[in-house]
RNA sequence: GGGCGGUUAGCUCAGUUGGUUAGAGCGCCUGCCUUACAAGCAGGAGGUCGCAGGUUCGAGCCCUGCACUGCCCA
């Protein structure tokens, strides 16, 4: 049977055929029944917004990659994915594609929108879902979830039911946040706060019955015609006479206080300033404290409204412009002065909010965080990196009370009804009959919908089933892990420890890894609408999901922003072709060698593999002690390096291992003996081989698992193999651990680079093969570069070793010493480039004189000797001891050349 | 304004409790189409670890200050 192999990793040959597999055969279905510890994780859900960018790229693989890896260490495993209804952002979509077609969608009323926007998300969340098989997550997509579904709405009403039973959820009247875009509140969160350079206007308030003016100072003039009043501090002597007296408010014609108040900084502006209970938070509090009027002079969407006398109807920057303009007019404007002003923006229209005063609903925050802090403290939520615990405990300890209503169709609808009569709330999980209250029939339900992360904030159990005692529920949950980017630390894990240690007793998830954002070649976090995202999927074509899986496990280490480059994604590709390569000239060589006779599955079978390492005639060569050795140390690396979220090392040690052991030096060393006519040594070797590589399959697949699917079923199999991510993932095996194979062939590979160093330096013709003669004064050196002269000469070009005991007799030639052993390939004098050398010596010798200065210098403080570890100072004195042989080669070296 | 992080090779970044001559990928230089791989092979150059102090037998790592830079919160 002859494999078809191409000559290069082509990913789009074999992904969307494992893609297809994995859920078609369903490998991936959870079965709460099967024994085995639990390694349970649930998707952060992407919003149906549209499709996955490259955040959820880096996120989806770090997650797989442990999911994958918990599978094959024998975890009973639940990927659970699903995708979040996204209230603002999903409806902000759907707004402005309506509003391209010119509608509005206020005009189609709330029923017709919503069945736009279901449509809408079908698509996007059919998108989203065929992007994860694209990429080959290893979820399970018979538990797929949505938060708007009716089952989980289910779950959202019977939780805003019981926190409003137990007084956590209640109304309130309240200066909110306000989108004059989206056209709701916004919670504090979801403001961003920025400075941007703007000014200050300083306008002259008239003082009634009087001449004198009231300079005040103020960033919003527009603001200015909802005005009630105008504060100084109580105690500024600037004002004191005008104290209890009234201004005359321009433009608008109204008497209004001027009131004291400790809130005003008397050093900012003109230590005057307006007062619009309104339209700021701060004035609002000062309205309160002094019962002034609050007169709100905007509309929903920003434009002035009939409170606003003759500038009704303008937009508010165009009011702005307007008013300005008639103070100057008038007389009132006294300067402008330049300014940098903290806005707020909303996050999603990054239009600047607007404070404005409404009903809404709330829920209480204090009760619910305290158990919360207390778990991340005892450390049932652990969360990684650490620094970000401090972040947490920060904002939990400061948290204040969330708005949970918004002005949105979009969303789970807010289960309160009001009595049409009476004026009564009822709140229920079900819509009641009639008011509780009085009896009347009619009632009408909120209009507004909840905050989306409050139904995320459920995502952990109402996605097992809770309240039910699913068995999903009661095997996996709590959920092991969670992992998410740091930047909805507050957003959504905080409300998820919070709203799932509230009602279930038990926290959500055991630890949680809050990984990197991936940012541009400038730094920033990548965003689609400032066109600086990259597309993961033409990404993925280009290089190859696996490719691309790999490169940012190589660069996902904790705590640091990762910045994809090209060139980082080319090396990932290189690598997953030189991985195809390798396997090619395995399979390519086993088929020559099934052609002769030989049995295949005795010799790469998976029970043959399972039993590796083989001794041909005599024990198990040095080379194959060397590499499972090697397989064991990087097991052991791997391992250590996943279960501590250490991607960027694990992807590095197996890298080193694929590239640097097994193809670098394994398979150009063994390459004759599978070609061994003792059939025998050859049938060894073939076995060593393939176990060697099926090792390296398996702790590569959870970074790349299609390509090691492809290649791992072109491997002699058991029949119905089904899945390389259902076999086992490789441990460091003690019987595999061998330092002497690791210290014996560092020998040898010390020694072939030599000689190639050499050859290199006489640039010697690489075609041409010369002898070279090795001298030792250890026995058990000679011995073992003895035993290995035939690969030595082979991998180093060397026609023939001559193994010397002692030092190497006098003679020309390029040198290469160590403090193991003199290696020559004696030459005529005259062809050796001695200046280069020389130089190179002298170079050499500044820094091991350097080396040995200092350890002599730390070997003789007595301090060192009484305060520093055993082994650090034996480990030093080694060194030293085969420093100074070196040293003193070396200068012998020099000598001779000078001479 | 408060808090957190970063500054290490030309570039992008690792460097786990302080411990022997600081690493990788890419790029660069030299030589090779050696029949798995030129997306490759072999060899090589390149860093006073941002600056200034301090602690220590010993500092890229700990402390203080400064500079530049990024993020979060208000």
């Amino acid at each position: 049977m002859g494999r078809e192999i191409a000559k290069a990793y082509e990913p789009k040959q074999i992904e969307p055929r494992w893609a297809d597999y994995w859920v078609k055969e369903k490998l991936f279905r959870a079965d709460p029944a099967k024994p085995g510890p639990v390694f349970s994780i649930v998707i952060p859900p992407p919003n149906v917004t549209g499709s996955l960018h490259i955040g959820h790229m880096l996120d989806h693989t770090e997650i797989d990659i442990l999911t994958r890896w918990h599978r094959m260490r024998g975890y009973n495993t639940l990927y659970l994915p699903g995708t979040d209804h996204a209230g603002i952002s999903t409806q902000r979509v759907v707004v402005r594609q309506l509003a391209e077609q010119k509608i509005n969608y206020r005009d189609l009323g709330r029923e017709e929108f919503l069945q736009r926007v279901w449509k809408w998300k079908e698509e996007s969340g059919g998108t989203i879902q065929r992007q994860m098989k694209q990429i080959g997550e290893s979820c399970d997509w018979s538990r797929e979830k949505f938060t708007l579904s009716p089952e989980l709405s289910r779950v959202v009403n019977e939780v805003f039911v019981r926190l409003y039973e137990e007084g956590l959820i209640y109304r309130d009247f309240r200066l909110m946040n306000w989108c004059p875009v989206c056209l709701t509140v916004l919670s504090d969160l979801e403001v961003i706060h920025e400075e941007r350079p703007g000014h200050l206007w300083h306008i002259r308030y008239p003082v009634a019955g009087s001449k004198e003016y009231l300079t005040v100072a103020t960033t919003r003039p527009e603001t200015m015609l909802g005005d009630t009043a105008v504060a100084v501090h109580p105690e500024d002597e600037r004002y004191q006479h005008l104290l209890g007296k009234k201004v005359i408010l321009p433009l608008m014609n109204r008497e209004i206080p001027i009131i004291g108040d400790e809130m005003v900084d008397r050093e900012f502006g003109t230590g005057a300033v307006k007062i619009t209970p309104a339209h700021d938070p701060n004035d609002w509090e000062a309205g309160k404290r002094h019962g002034l009027e609050q007169i709100d002079v905007m509309t929903e969407d920003g434009h002035i409204n009939a409170n606003g006398g003759a500038y009704k109807g303008l937009e508010r920057f165009a009011a702005r412009k307007k008013i300005v303009e008639d103070l100057k007019e008038q007389g009132f404007l006294e300067k402008i002065t330049e300014h940098v002003s903290a806005i707020g923006l909303c996050e999603r229209s990054k239009t600047i909010v607007e404070p404005r005063a409404s009903t809404q609903w709330f829920c209480k925050m204090k009760p619910l965080a305290e158990p919360a802090i207390e778990a991340v403290e005892r450390g049932d939520i652990q969360i990684i990196p650490e620094n970000r615990r401090q972040e947490f405990f920060h904002w939990m300890r400061n948290i204040r009370d969330w708005t949970i209503s918004r002005q949105l169709w979009w969303g789970h609808r807010i289960p309160a009804w009001y009595c049409g009569d009476c004026q009564e709330v009822t709140v229920a999980r079900e819509a009641p009959k009639k008011c509780a209250k009085c009896g009347a029939g009619e009632l009408k339900q909120d209009p507004d919908v909840l905050d989306t992360w409050f139904s995320s904030g459920l995502w952990p159990f109402s996605t097992l089933g809770w309240p039910e005692k699913t068995a999903d529920f009661e095997r996996y949950y709590p959920t092991s892990l969670l992992i998410t980017g740091y930047d909805i630390l507050f957003f959504w894990v905080a409300r998820m420890a919070m709203l799932g240690i509230h009602f279930t007793g038990q926290v959500p998830f055991r630890a949680v890894y809050l990984h990197s954002l991936v940012r541009t070649a400038s730094g920033e976090k990548m965003s689609k609408s400032k066109g600086t995202g990259l597309d993961p999927v033409a990404l993925n074509e280009q290089y190859g999901t696996d490719a691309m899986r790999f490169c940012l496990a190589s660069m996902a280490a904790p705590g640091t922003d990762i910045v994809l480059s090209d060139d980082r994604l080319l090396g990932a590709r290189s690598f997953a072709n030189k991985i195809w390569n390798a396997a090619r000239f395995l399979f390519v060589n086993l088929d020559k060698y099934e052609e002769g006779g030989a049995p295949i599955e005795a010799l790469a079978g998976p029970e043959t593999r399972g039993k590796a390492p083989y001794a041909g005639n005599g024990g198990v060569p040095l080379i194959d002690r060397w590499l499972f050795a090697r397989v064991a140390e990087t097991a052991e690396t791997v391992n250590d390096a996943l279960a501590n979220y250490r991607f960027h090392e694990a992807a590095q040690s197996v890298y080193q291992f694929f590239w640097g052991d097994f193809c670098d030096w394994y398979i150009e060393w063994v390459k004759p003996e599978l070609q061994n006519a003792n059939r025998e040594r050859a049938d060894a070797a073939w076995k060593n081989l393939f176990a060697g590589f099926d090792a390296a399959l398996r702790l590569l697949h959870p970074f790349m698992p299609f390509l090691t699917e492809e290649l791992w079923h072109q491997l002699p199999q058991r029949a119905g193999a089904k899945s390389i991510a259902l076999d086992t993932y490789p441990e460091a095996r003690t019987e595999w651990k061998d330092a002497a194979a690791l210290a014996d062939f560092g020998l040898i590979q010390e020694v072939i680079q030599g000689t190639r160093t050499v050859r290199a330096e006489m640039k010697l013709d690489p075609k041409k093969k010369v002898a070279a003669e090795i001298a030792s004064g250890s026995a058990r050196t000679r011995n073992t570069i003895g035993a290995n002269a035939e690969a030595i000469q082979r991998l180093g070009n060397l026609s023939e070793l001559k193994v010397l005991s002692g030092k190497l007799p006098a003679g020309d030639g390029g040198m290469r010493s160590t403090a193991e052993f003199d290696l020559r390939i004696p030459y005529a004098a005259e062809t050796v480039d001695a200046a280069a050398e020389l130089a190179r010596l002298k170079k050499e010798l500044e820094g091991l004189e350097k080396a040995i200065a200092s350890k002599e210098k730390q070997l003789g403080n007595e301090t060192f000797r009484s305060r520093a570890p055993e082994n650090i100072i034996q480990g030093m004195e080694e060194a030293l001891a085969g420093q100074r042989i070196e040293l003193e080669k070396m200068r012998e070296r020099k000598r001779k050349l000078e001479g």
